[in-house]
DNA sequence: CGATCGGTTGAGTCATCTCAACAGAGGTGG
DNA sequence: CCACCTCTGTTGAGATGACTCAACCGATCG
């Protein structure tokens, strides 16, 4: 576990409302690797906040297919499903500490609508990032989509060297692709001096104009 | 057209608020065939409504490639983007009539909550839409998409024989695939007898289950 | 030190795409 | 009213990107 997932992430977004009240009336809870969060169809009663590690939102088909809606990293906000039931189960990527509040609690807050403002918000956040994925999905090929995962990666982490807390497979099934073609894509992408991994759970961009032209 | 698309299904919808208002302060505006509503980079400043024909979100990459987003039929809410630019455009399907009102307007309307209610069930209703689409385009085969769209057009129209006011170009770009691939698989499902075809864009369901089964 | 797990690489297969021909519906003008 | 054209959709044949299956490799762990 590196110093880049600490909790002074979210400190820094300052902005956030919901954020901050989570961290001031949150139940700070404690998830192994792979341990689950919440599951598909449970009843969407809390909000939960990464603190520290990472957590991936997961949907499943009955014979095994996965696809995972998002990958959340200390300071964002998740939990936040639309319906009365969760059609997305989430899961720790690794060891993390998880700051989970009850929804009804939000509302008893007081200062309410800054926090109803700040739910708002982080709901808005998870719209604009699906809509992002369908084109993603839908239409860019293999490479195009190894690209733009690890630009986007790059772009929310912030940092020069690059940590990914998630395994090929969940990175395959983010991707709507296979792990096999994820780490062809990834070694081609190396060869080619676009991105340089140190180890194969943490990279740094070598060029990142080429790197955005791929993302297309 | 047929009158399955008539003005009378936004009436029926009553429990939404934000439709009403739409009724009683937007404007009305006709558009003609594939006649642009709004562009992509638009400042997201109105909200819409279908009244009669259909409507499509678009994303177009730089070469061309193109994925729809969303369409929207009679009674529906579009336009609803997170950000403060659309990153779909708004296309007319066929010559249709649209309910048009300045977001701000919504503000100012009285009631304001359950306006406010009503805009955030609607945008909640986008995610759980694009949150559904994900696993669709990430994990299903060409057969399970064509399937699982028939499914939600016919569950969405309710009608016994169902009308698809888009083209297969549409409708292939919806689910990541060509017109052909789209032709193939309709060809194939309406031989395994579980829809048929009255004309190419008017299909009704002769096998619920096995349909069902399909979409996975 | 062997076993296991996650990741990479290679070879062959298959689903979907590409390219091309064709068919039918609808519109237009003579 | 017919001949023609265009546009949309269907069908076929061949190409290909991504998948499947399998071997291998290095790191981690008991």
């Amino acid at each position: 576990m590196s110093l880049a997932y600490a909790f002074e992430d979210l400190r820094e977004d300052g902005r956030d409302g919901l954020a901050e009240a989570m961290r001031r009336l949150g139940v700070r809870m404690t998830f192994a690797k792979d341990e689950e969060i919440y599951a598909q169809e449970d009843p969407t009663e809390f909000v939960y906040a990464v603190v520290t590690g990472g957590v991936r939102t997961i949907r499943l088909m009955s014979d095994g297919r996965r696809q995972i809606g998002e990958f959340y990293y200390p300071g964002e906000i998740f939990g936040l499903e639309p319906g009365p039931e969760h059609r997305y189960s989430a899961e720790a990527l690794c060891d993390c500490e998880v700051l989970v509040l009850k929804r009804s609690a939000l509302r008893a807050f007081a200062d309410d609508e800054k926090l109803e403002r700040a739910v708002w918000q982080a709901t808005r956040r998870e719209l604009e990032r699906a809509q992002g994925h369908l084109l993603l999905l839908g239409r860019k090929t293999a490479c195009e989509k190894v690209a733009s995962f690890l630009a986007d990666m790059a772009g929310r982490r912030g940092a020069e060297a690059v940590d990914l807390p998630m395994s090929r497979q969940d990175i395959a099934d983010y991707l709507g692709l296979t792990i096999e073609t994820v780490s062809r894509m990834l070694t081609q992408l190396q060869s080619s001096k676009i991105v340089e991994f140190a180890s194969c759970r943490q990279f740094r961009i070598r060029n990142q104009g080429a790197l955005s032209r791929l993302a297309a």
